[in-house]
RNA sequence: GUGGCUAUAGCUCAGUUGGUUAGAGCACCGGCUUGUGGUGCCGGGGGUCGCGGGUUCGAAUCCCGUUAGCCACCCCA
């Protein structure tokens, strides 16, 4: 019987593996160098956490099942609502601002296709606890840097920035509630990908025959890619009283964001662009997503505030903001830009046997040296000098520690260093002194 | 969930108008004295041609179905 692995999840072979722990190790070493805390949390959640989340028709895209025990569960399809339990069940212990990251696996139930798998890797990093454009600022600059660390630079990739509440404020300008802004910015998100026709039809469900000259209102925000311009646009808008408040004020938070973001040295990898909104509901602040430069492929990364969602979820009330960075566009895109390179590390030391006297001393000396810490390697097996070489040098070993009879003899073991080709005869009981020297200098062929 | 393209060795691919036992390169294993190097030379294993059916004297090749992969749509937390 021949088996397959399911559609959509992959297997890590070494290198495939080593790729994904240089990944890994990235994000890991940048989020503490921002000295966010690693947290983890179960893979396997009650399906309800979903659906309260995200709604009933989440349930299509979730791998999920009922256990033993009449439970409906689901795979994790993200971490968000796991973390938001985390951080309500304890809100009120914890010193804010609360600075988390989770480096984990993540389950759809969809089709797969270029850079969206059934099983994927996603790094999330949160704040909690800060309201202010502080948080936003960090925050963002956090992701340029994980983007940064692996040799992209500002020609490469782009975040995109925007700001639901400044959204809210500009549809009330025009007239509509709640509700309607809803269903309005759910058309704004998809504009890129819709034609213009039919945007228009969409429109005129809510606006009626406003529908075109609003979304040529709404097409002109969009182009806007400076804060000046931006800032004018708002000041200009048909706001009144609170509204006009709120809009100076929201003009504000964002130049302290760009101000932040600017100091941190993020600054050209930031782009003003209305026409990211997010088509999630929860969101509730400035959202952003950092996209390939050339606009080309799925998002890198997407994020944003979403103040309601702990208290949602059954914590306090909670400000949070945070975004999600998947493995899986991300290497493609390093692959594309031939930024991932072999990563499988090579031996320190390969022992060179000749004979099973010489093997029991070069057990032993392997076990000393690998006790020390050291990679070392030696065949299995008994084979000629000459293939063990040849294996020695196809794994890339530095040193061959040489076993023969005429050393086994002496007592001594016979050093080669592979990049100069120079050998020197050591006592076998000096080793644990010699090799801390020989990692340093290596052996030089006057030497030898 | 819908549609298009594809499927031959671990990988990249040949395989003529349907015609003997399906090939190459790379990789892997072994050998070229148990004392010396990524080369070199010799040898070897590995494929019921994705799977199932059909047409035919005969199918890797033509037809149907199915599964998987890729791509696009839907969706994208």
């Amino acid at each position: 019987m021949q088996f397959q692995s399911l559609p959509g999840f992959r297997e890590f072979y070494p290198d495939a593996c080593a790729r994904r722990n240089h990944i890994f190790g990235q994000w890991k070493q940048v989020a503490r160098a921002f000295n966010f805390q690693e947290y983890d949390a179960p893979v396997l959640e009650p399906l309800e956490l979903y659906i309260e989340k995200s709604g009933e028709e989440i349930v299509g895209q979730l791998f999920n099942f009922e256990d033993r025990g009449g439970r409906s569960v689901a795979l994790r399809p993200e971490m968000t609502p796991s973390l938001a339990r985390l951080i309500g069940a304890k809100a009120n212990s914890l010193k804010r601002p609360i600075k988390w990251f989770n480096i984990g696996e993540h389950y759809r139930y969809e089709k797969p296709q270029k850079g969206r798998l059934r099983a994927f890797y996603q790094f999330n990093v949160d704040i909690f606890g800060e309201a202010g454009p502080g948080a936003d600022a960090e925050l963002i600059a956090l992701l340029v840097q994980a983007l940064r660390a692996f040799g992209l630079d500002s020609k490469d990739f782009k975040v995109r920035l925007s700001d639901r509440d400044l959204w809210l404020l500009m549809l009330a300008a025009e007239g509509l509630d709640e509700a309607g802004s809803a269903t309005v910015l759910g058309i704004i998100d998809k504009l890129e990908r819709t034609d213009r026709v039919k945007a228009v039809e969409k429109l005129a469900e809510v606006l009626g025959d406003e529908a075109d000259a609003f979304l040529s209102r709404v097409e002109k925000v969009i182009a806007i890619r400076d804060f000046d311009t931006l800032s004018a646009y708002i000041l200009n808008l048909p706001l009144e009283g609170d509204l006009a408040e709120q809009a100076k004020k929201r003009l504000d938070d964002w130049s302290a964001l760009l101000r932040g973001i600017n100091s941190s040295g993020a600054g050209d990898f930031i782009q003003i662009d209305l026409g990211i909104v997010r088509g999630l509901a929860y969101y509730t602040g400035f959202v952003f997503e950092a996209f390939e430069a050339s606009g080309e492929g799925r998002a890198l990364a997407g994020g944003g505030r979403y103040d309601a969602l702990v208290k949602k979820l059954g914590g306090p009330e909670m400000p949070a903001v945070g975004f999600a960075m998947g493995d899986v566009t991300l290497e493609d895109l390093l692959e594309s830009k031939k930024l991932l390179t072999t990563y499988i590390e090579n031996p320190d030391f390969i022992a060179i046997i000749g004979g099973a006297e010489a093997r029991d001393a070069a057990m032993g000396d392997a076990a000393l040296l690998r006790s020390m810490g050291y990679r070392l390697d030696y065949p299995l097996k008994d084979q000629g000098f000459g293939k063990q070489f040849k294996d020695a040098n196809q794994k890339g070993a530095r040193f061959a520690l040489i076993y023969g009879t005429d050393e086994i003899e002496k007592g001594v073991v016979k050093i080669r260093d592979f990049s100069t080709g120079a050998e020197q005869e050591f006592p076998r009981q000096d080793l644990a002194e010699i090799a801390p020297e020989l990692m340093i200098s290596g052996l030089s062929v006057t030497e030898g």
